[in-house]
DNA sequence: CGGTTCCATGGAATCGGTTCCATGAACTCG
DNA sequence: CGAGTTCATGGAACCGATTCCATGGAACCG
């Protein structure tokens, strides 16, 4: 069952294969006559293009790839949807990639991305820049990195403001009355999981909080590990009277131990989470968190390739990120009468 | 920039282009010796095989399409996860394609991955298979439906059965003493949607339970419809005492109501989600929920797919779904002692 | 030692588009 | 009316891999 070419549309249009590709590419030096007879011809045979052949002549593909961390991950599906529909509307194909948060998957896909030569890569990048990443900035095929950053690695990217939102999260907290503030935090290979460490780490001494090394426990952005940090910050002698997370997932395993431990969210423990997950809204109490938007992440970063492949100066964007109080944050226990957060002053 | 070819391989490693080939595509009638030097040249040189100029020729990608409704929704994003891990196995390179429930983007998608001539395709489907759907099966593309079907289409499918889970939950629910029973039901326009509907029609008859018209509300899949019709059977003169969802997003619809009213769930009314939603683990109360098995679903689906090309016969398999009792169903209020469900009998 | 077989090899054709270039018809203008 | 210009057109080259086919050297056998 062979496919109809552009020479069977040059036969039955009467023409040549030559003024075919013009006419159906829209190269201006065609006749009235000639654009009628083949895009009539086209539309009889069901013609279409083979985007192989087009490729490989013209130099250049209609495809992008998108190598996250796992689209299960509420956050990277909103990017992933996002970019999809983004990169739709200029006819642009996507490859979804999963790298699960390893560097050889991750390698393993660089490597198909190239051999697939797509017009260009979003990437949540992972480890060091080594590897195939490296190989893939020196042969120019554009990158843009989206959520995560790799440092020394100059590269177009879209990220949130990780400081922002963990800092207006502490300052909440302590407004509270809390000042054992429990850190779950992010695997320091990546860059959201270090910023956001650190800007906590400020923000406890800004606001001269406990900073016991004992209150940050480092997660992997995955549930166990949340779940794991929370059991942890319990048993300690002088435990937390709040927690905050640095991930959506790690968040649902600090949510999901304190359930099992029947400890009430807002009222014994004050909880924050992380990335304005739909879920989060539905859970109850109903979740204080530290909002960003991976929907504009995701259309932003194709935006960006887009640039990139028109040649315009590669740009890098940082969206806002901000505190959003809902229920599961409250005054500290036994810190006596405390203004509300949202009164004055 | 331009990328390393064969021929430049070829010449690095003093043989032709032929036999260069012939090499790196493991041909048995080559020596030793040319074996070594291209290989050799190969990695010397980072070749990356063009994979457009190879299915160029040889009229085959390794490539396939994954269309479905959304990944946002985590039933999907667990299909999608698992299909482009098991096809990365295979070498295989998987295109995202979200339809967002829409027929017209559907078809769009089916042209760009017919351009594309893509392996296979992998597909949620849309509508009654007219569009572009038909023409892709005259073509003799390789299809496989996961999820849902479409009537009078004969096509390889992975399915989880939509009958078994509802027949339990209805059972269940009657066994502790209720008799009004409310459904949000999926689109009539999927096989899903229709199958779920039916089933729970005919366990209401068997049960002999009130089988009121008002306590059907028709939804789309989509979260604010399961709110939608929360409010709706709520606001019946006579509301049920149990709700059933047919997905997993009608069924945040419907927790979000039910808190918004003060409802406590399992207590005040029983709730039956679908999909064993991990989020739904993290709900308190947990919630009962008809399981199937998405990872799977996903996993097989290019299995099947592999199986076409591979010219094995086409076959089609039916994923078990059973329903997992938690905390969000209990006795009916005011139908007296009802024995335990999980009791003897 | 001559003829046959075996086998690695390179040249060239091929896949399906796009695009350079030469051609010839129509048209313009002095 | 003739020279110059414009413009649609088709032939052919090309992109980078694979593969058919012819070739020549080595091995083998009688």
């Amino acid at each position: 069952m062979r496919a109809v070419t552009i020479h069977d549309v040059a036969a039955e249009a009467g023409v040549s294969a030559a003024t075919a590709s013009r006419v159906l590419s829209g190269h201006p030096a065609t006749s009235e006559e000639s654009r009628t007879r083949v895009t009539e011809a086209a539309r009889r045979l069901g013609f279409r293009p083979n985007a192989q052949a087009r490729s490989l002549r013209t130099n250049h593909t209609n495809t992008i790839g998108l190598l996250l961390s796992d689209v299960r991950n509420p956050f990277f599906a909103d990017i992933a949807h996002n970019a999809e529909q983004h990169a739709l509307e200029s006819g642009i194909a996507t490859l979804l990639c999963n790298a699960n948060e390893s560097t050889e998957q991750q390698d393993l896909y660089l490597d198909l991305l190239l051999s697939q030569r797509v017009a260009g890569i979003i990437v949540a990048p992972q480890g060091d820049g080594a590897g195939s990443l490296r190989e893939v900035l020196t042969l120019g095929v554009p990158v843009v990195f989206v959520d995560r950053t790799i440092d020394g690695v100059d590269v177009p990217s879209v990220t949130s403001d990780n400081r922002s939102g963990i800092t207006a999260a502490v300052a909440h907290l302590a407004g509270l009355g809390h000042h054992r503030i429990g850190l779950v935090a992010g695997p320091q290979e990546t860059s959201t999981g270090r910023e956001r460490l650190e800007a906590f780490r400020q923000a406890i001494a800004e606001h001269g909080l406990d900073d016991d090394p004992d209150l940050v426990h480092l997660g992997d952005f995955q549930v166990t590990s949340g779940a794991r940090a929370a059991n942890q910050l319990l048993d300690l002698a002088q435990p937390p009277t709040a927690v905050l997370a640095a991930d959506s997932l790690m968040t649902f395993g600090v949510l999901e131990v304190l359930r099992e431990r029947g400890i009430r969210v807002g009222s014994d423990l004050s909880v924050v989470g992380y990335d304005d997950v739909a879920a989060f809204r539905w859970f109850s109490p109903q979740l204080t968190v530290v909002a960003h938007d991976p929907a504009r992440m995701g259309a932003l970063a194709v935006d960006l390739i887009r640039e990139v492949l028109d040649g315009r100066p590669a740009r890098s964007v940082v969206l806002e990120s901000s505190l959003v109080v809902r229920e599961s944050t409250g005054p500290a226990p036994g810190a006596g009468s405390v203004p509300h957060p949202a009164g004055r002053q």
